[in-house]
RNA sequence: GCGGGCGUGAUGGAAUGGUAGACAUAACAGACUUAAAAUCUGUGGGCCUUGUGCCGUGGGGGUUCAAGUCCCCCCGCCCGCACCA
């Protein structure tokens, strides 16, 4: 009884969680329900101290709202699609599905002892055929309603793995896998219609009052929306077809500095031209060639083709310009088109310098025409500048005004319209992979792509498939893919493309309300739980995850698979910090640049060095990053339940730094925290054998105590459970400190249980059943403070001379400003510093300063 | 380049415009111990002339009775996006 020994209070109290199932929920509309979500993991066989930080932050906050008395929701599943599962099965030839489903088991057995309070009977993963079923019938609801359509695309082809590729899996222009030089290849592809919803989503954005800023923004910045002018460039030869050129301009203000047409050698005349000119092509194709990586990016100088063709202006049809092909014009943006301006666009400069194009300053000042030698001036939007435009006869004009002057000259006179360009593309949906949802149709020669019928779903994975080659193993399982076609009955194909997963993660959430139910989402269910009261998870999923949710929510309304009060699913959003850990390393012999590390059992401190276990080599303390099997500075958190248990564990990552930002893990911080922990337990055993009996510390003690119940309560409400923690310090260490009776001491405890409940739930029942109760503590009510414990009446305040802090006093809270007043200047130090001294003024804020004037 | 964030002791970090450094770690000293660990007590921004003194929240200026906090300029770091017309 006199140590606390976490494993066997862990265990013990799991099973009575367990036994008693407190959390499972169950809808009740008598309740006012809470949903708390942490984004569900990748099954990848092994949790991380990322996934111990996430998950326990999201059960603390579902902890305190049940003990608040919500009816709390708190699920887990597993987004169990995709492609490490393939990798294994080619590298180790297990079959995906069991490698997934293995890796499944293991990863909950390493979850269980950390003690959760999650609703383990809403189970599922995405891999399950209930899953994808109902998966593959909303698709087929999106495509009639237009929402999931075919296109051709151009995409990243892996051609040695014969996959498409993601474009964050392409690295330095090579497959990530295969390392094979990447090809842009044009492909019939499945899209969402997801740029339908861009103004919508990002408008949206405004009522997301409880998201992050920072995520709000990116997501802005991705759909990008800019408002400008489309203009129609006559072409002055006749050629194919090719009347005139679209351009999109968000600068109208710097038409008339126009010298020449830009078009992506992607562009349609562009194509058109490489067909019968060679040098178009050889040109077009080195442009194909760079350019998918960021650090081609950066290096990419601009080069540029001369078609021979020309448009004129329409300001001035007299004035002739010349159409280039250009790499630095993108196809997937705009028109693929631009009119360049090198006097008013650094990139239109950089070109016209290198090919001795015109550069056609609009603007009156000598001292711009000196310095757009080098530096194109972007004219200001706001500010008011000098003008010397022929063509619109503007003298003295803003930016803006400028723009929409010309705008209407446009519209007036017809060479151009106003028009709205969003950035966001439509999301490319099909993969060529076998570990992914079968996009549900067929594909038959009589009557085109069918969907199939909802009542063959689920249209289930092949068990019996082959990795002996690249490629895509339903496209070889003839058996499979002959089937016959809803339609007409007649011999068909099955569509081999699976979904990206990102589908399945876009509507788990709104699956985890009802998962059993033989519908996607059973309505009652939803219009309960939805939407998620907090989300939590990594920024890294700022923008993919939560903007394809966001769509999906939408599309899925338009299906009659959700209420419409869950189009916008996550009321709030936390994005929580990394776990980093120092790295350790010693250089290589043969080049200092390559390094050996080291993890950190295999090193040990002696004399502030850090050493080399095996060798008792001195190796060196390198950055703290986040925790990477590549350099090693992994602690698993396997190791830290079996060495101090899932208190430990949970208490040390909550402790330190605010849950937003990266914590470090440190093994002195763990033991700090295992130590804590054993001292709480002390004071409990101290306290019952305490024959202390009623005095006055009693008072201070109890006030302590509520004050606490107000900090620690403020601290999760925000988001803030470091300072949750130093609190619960604060009080732990007057409790250990306090003269007062031992009833009153077993009260304290009896609080402090309470409050480190979510952050420490084992200890905390172990404590509650310790000093007598017969409850869970996880089922009792979180503590209320009395307000009249909160403050005492006495209040000790600074008093300071010009701002500056030169004495304290102690003095009753009800005092009036003028009786704090003379007192303060009664004091013996001010006196002293007074001197006699009459002050100008004298500002008295009760309850917090005097300050004292000369 | 654009957008967002941050800069406080040796370290992680606290501070509705109102006593800067709560709480924790590392370090040091003392108690207990044959000893170590554990535990307990204390010191813990800098400086000197040791006064209840002066300086101190990246640097400079400003507003205020009062600035880590608000405003302006500069420096540095981190994250996201990026030839987006």
């Amino acid at each position: 009884m006199s140590r606390y020994n976490s494993r066997i209070s862990e265990p013990k109290w799991q099973k009575k969680w367990d036994e008693s199932e407190i959390f499972c929920a169950n809808r009740d509309e008598s309740k006012n329900k809470y949903y708390v979500l942490e984004m569900f993991p990748y099954p990848s066989g092994r949790i991380h101290m990322g996934h111990v930080r996430n998950y326990t932050m999201g059960d603390v906050v579902a902890r305190y709202k049940s003990a608040q008395g919500y009816n709390v929701l708190h699920p887990m599943g597993w987004d169990a699609f995709g492609l490490p599962a393939e990798n294994a099965a080619m590298e180790k030839g297990i079959h995906p599905g069991d490698w997934t489903y293995q890796n499944i088991a293991d990863m909950r057995a390493q979850m269980l002892p950390l003690g959760l309070s999650i609703d383990w009977s809403r189970e599922f993963a995405t891999c399950d055929p209930e899953y994808y079923g109902h998966q593959q019938a909303m698709f087929i609801d999106m495509m009639a309603k237009g929402l999931a359509y075919r296109k051709s695309a151009l995409v990243n082809w892996d051609p040695v793995d014969m996959t498409v590729l993601a474009n964050e899996q392409v690295e330095s222009g090579r497959g990530w896998r295969s390392g094979a030089l990447v090809e842009r290849k044009e492909l019939t592809q499945w899209f969402f219609k997801i740029s339908d919803y861009s103004e919508e989503l990002l408008n949206a954005l405004d009522n997301l009052d409880n998201w992050p800023e920072k995520v709000k923004t990116m997501q802005a910045n991705w759909i990008g929306k800019s408002v400008g002018l489309e203009i129609k460039f006559p072409v002055t030869q006749k050629y194919n077809g090719f009347s005139e050129i679209k351009v999109f301009t968000t600068r109208p203000d710097t038409l008339s500095g126009a010298s020449f047409i830009g078009i992506s050698p992607d562009h349609p005349l562009s194509k058109d031209l490489e067909k019968s000119n060679k040098d178009v092509l050889s040109f077009n194709a080195k442009c194909r060639h760079s350019g998918t990586s960021q650090q081609d990016m950066d290096k990419a100088e601009k080069i540029g083709f001369d078609t021979g063709l020309t448009v004129s202006h329409p300001l001035n049809p007299k004035k002739i310009l010349p159409i280039w092909i250009a790499n630095f014009i993108l196809m997937d943006y705009g028109t693929g088109a631009i009119f360049a301006c090198p006097a008013h666009d650094q990139r239109d400069l950089e070109f016209a310098i290198k090919y001795s194009l015109p550069i056609i300053d609009t603007f009156f000042s000598i001292e711009n025409k000196i310095k757009v030698k080098e530096n194109a001036f972007v004219p200001p939007k706001t500010e008011i500048v000098e003008w010397v435009d022929h063509f619109t006869g503007i003298t003295k004009a803003s930016g803006e005004e400028a723009i929409d002057l010309t705008i209407k000259l446009a519209e007036d006179t017809g060479w151009g319209k106003s028009i709205t360009q969003y950035r966001l593309r439509d999301w490319g949906a099909s993969r060529q992979r076998y570990w992914g949802c079968p996009i549900p149709v067929v594909h038959c020669e009589k009557c085109g792509v069918v969907p199939e019928k909802k009542e063959n779903l689920p249209i289930k994975l092949p068990k019996d498939i082959t990795f002996d080659k690249p490629g895509n193993p339903l496209d070889r399982h003839s058996i499979w893919r002959n089937c016959s076609c809803p339609s007409c009955g007649d011999k068909a194909k099955r569509e081999t493309d699976t979904m990206d997963t990102f589908i399945d993660s876009s509507w788990y959430f709104a699956r985890f309300t009802s998962p059993r139910s033989n519908t996607p989402v059973d309505n009652k269910e939803a219009s309960y739980w939805m939407n998620v009261d907090q989300y939590i998870g990594g920024v890294e999923h700022a923008i993919l995850h939560l903007l394809y949710s966001r769509f999906f929510a939408r599309a899925m309304n338009l299906t009659n698979h959700l209420p419409k009060k869950a189009i916008e699913p996550f009321n709030a959003l936390f994005t929580q910090g990394m776990v980093t850990h120092e790295t350790y390393s010693i250089p290589e012999a043969s080049s200092i640049k390559r390094k050996v590390w080291y993890s950190p059992d295999e090193v040990h401190k002696k004399n502030n060095k850090i050493l080399v276990k095996d060798t008792g080599k001195e190796a060196f303390v390198g950055p703290t990053i986040k925790m990477s099997k590549s350099k090693k500075n992994v602690i698993d958190p396997q190791d830290i339940i079996d060495q101090y248990g899932a208190d430990t564990a949970r208490w040390f990552v909550m402790s330190d730094s605010p849950p937003e930002r990266d914590v470090e893990w440190t093994t002195s911080g763990v033991e700090a925290s295992w130590k804590h922990l054993n001292k709480v337990w002390r004071l409990v055993v101290d306290a019952k054998n305490d024959t202390t009996s009623k005095n006055k510390e009693d008072l201070i003690l109890e006030r302590s105590a509520h004050r606490s119940i107000n900090e620690v309560t403020k601290g999760i409400e925000s988001f803030s459970f470091n300072k949750s923690i130093a609190n619960l310090y604060d009080l732990t260490n007057t409790i250990s400190k306090s003269k007062a009776g031992s009833g009153a001491k077993i009260s304290a405890l009896k609080v402090l249980s309470k409050l480190m409940m979510p952050f420490t739930p084992h200890i905390a029942e172990e404590i509650w059943e310790a000093l007598g109760e017969l409850e869970l503590i996880s089922k009792s009510p979180w503590p209320k403070a009395n307000r009249e414990l909160l403050e005492s009446d006495d209040v000790t305040i600074a008093i300071q001379v010009n701002g500056k802090r030169r004495s304290l006093i102690t003095l009753s809270k009800s005092l009036e400003k003028k009786e704090i007043e003379s007192l303060a200047l009664a004091d013996e130090n001010i006196k002293k510093i007074l001197n006699g001294a009459l002050p100008r003024k004298v500002i008295v804020v009760p309850g917090r300063i005097v300050n004292v004037v000369l």
